[in-house]
DNA sequence: ATGGTAGCCCTGCTA
């Protein structure tokens, strides 16, 4: 089974760049993130015709979290749910769903814009609510894949320059402990688990300044995963390619590919 | 050249 997260920044600017990439990448579920749509502007049927169905937890102007499957898919659910209060109320920023053995998780966590400040303040409580939501609606033994745009950095070979960032947002000691405890209920970073100390594989690269072609990124968008995926891994790759060309995200693709038995 | 680009929707805000 090989799946997929992408920040697209805009599926109404980046569809044809989606499009192109379902044709090449051979995608059993992709999770997007930012579509910046309102459900009623996502294109299903475009999807459809690809042969994949989709699910849309659309906002509007801002964030915005879908996924694709040609595996089938059920049993969605759209945001945190009535039971975990959400520090970013009104912004979608979760859909989850089971596709064919694999329940996948689509999430676009908070930037948290400086530090320090309300918004990261929330952003960290953004990372205890979705593991209370974990938590509530499943276990580390499932067959769970949280793929997304996680806006950390979850180690100084993640980002080209730890001086460059120093004081940001993304690399702060509290936002790393966040993701390490999502680890510590269960969840692996996979891309990790194929390449363990390789510098230089990021997933993000800013648009100003010719960061892409200078190199200059982040590994940010994560592929975490429980024992049952992880443990079967073979493959795990960023689509640079899909970083260059006409009209690019400022997100790459991440690509893991486990055996199902 | 004193920080740059892309995307959104009022041209300032968010990333």
């Amino acid at each position: 089974m090989r799946i997929a997260t992408w920040n697209v920044n805009s599926l109404k600017a980046r569809l044809p760049r989606v499009e192109e990439f379902l044709g090449y990448a051979d995608v059993d579920v992709l999770c997007i993130q930012e579509t910046k749509l309102a459900d009623k502007a996502f294109p299903f049927l475009t999807f459809q015709e690809l042969g994949y169905e989709s699910v849309h937890n659309g906002q509007g102007q801002w964030n915005g979290v879908a996924i694709l499957s040609r595996v089938g898919i059920s049993d969605v659910q759209y945001g945190f749910g009535a039971n975990i209060a959400d520090p970013y109320e009104g912004d979608a920023r979760l859909i989850s769903a089971k596709c064919g053995d694999i329940t996948a998780v689509s999430v676009y966590v908070p930037n948290g814009r400086t530090v320090p400040s309300d918004h990261y303040d929330r952003k960290l409580d953004w990372f205890a609510a979705l593991n209370l939501w974990l938590n509530e609606y499943f276990t580390p033994q499932d067959a769970l894949a949280v793929l997304g745009d996680y806006n950390v950095a979850p180690a100084d070979r993640d980002v080209w320059s730890t001086t460059h960032f120093e004081g940001s947002t993304h690399v702060t000691a509290a936002e790393r402990a966040a993701v390490q405890a999502l680890c510590d209920w269960g969840m692996v970073d996979t891309f990790r688990a194929v390449h363990p100390d390789e510098e230089g594989l990021y997933s993000y690269w800013d648009y100003r300044a010719g960061d892409f072609h200078q190199h200059r990124g982040m590994r940010i968008d994560l592929v975490l995963a429980t024992a049952a995926i992880a443990a079967k891994v073979t493959y795990a790759v960023v689509d640079r390619n899909a970083r260059k060309g006409t009209l690019p995200s400022d997100h790459a693709p991440v690509i893991v590919d486990f055996t199902t038995p």
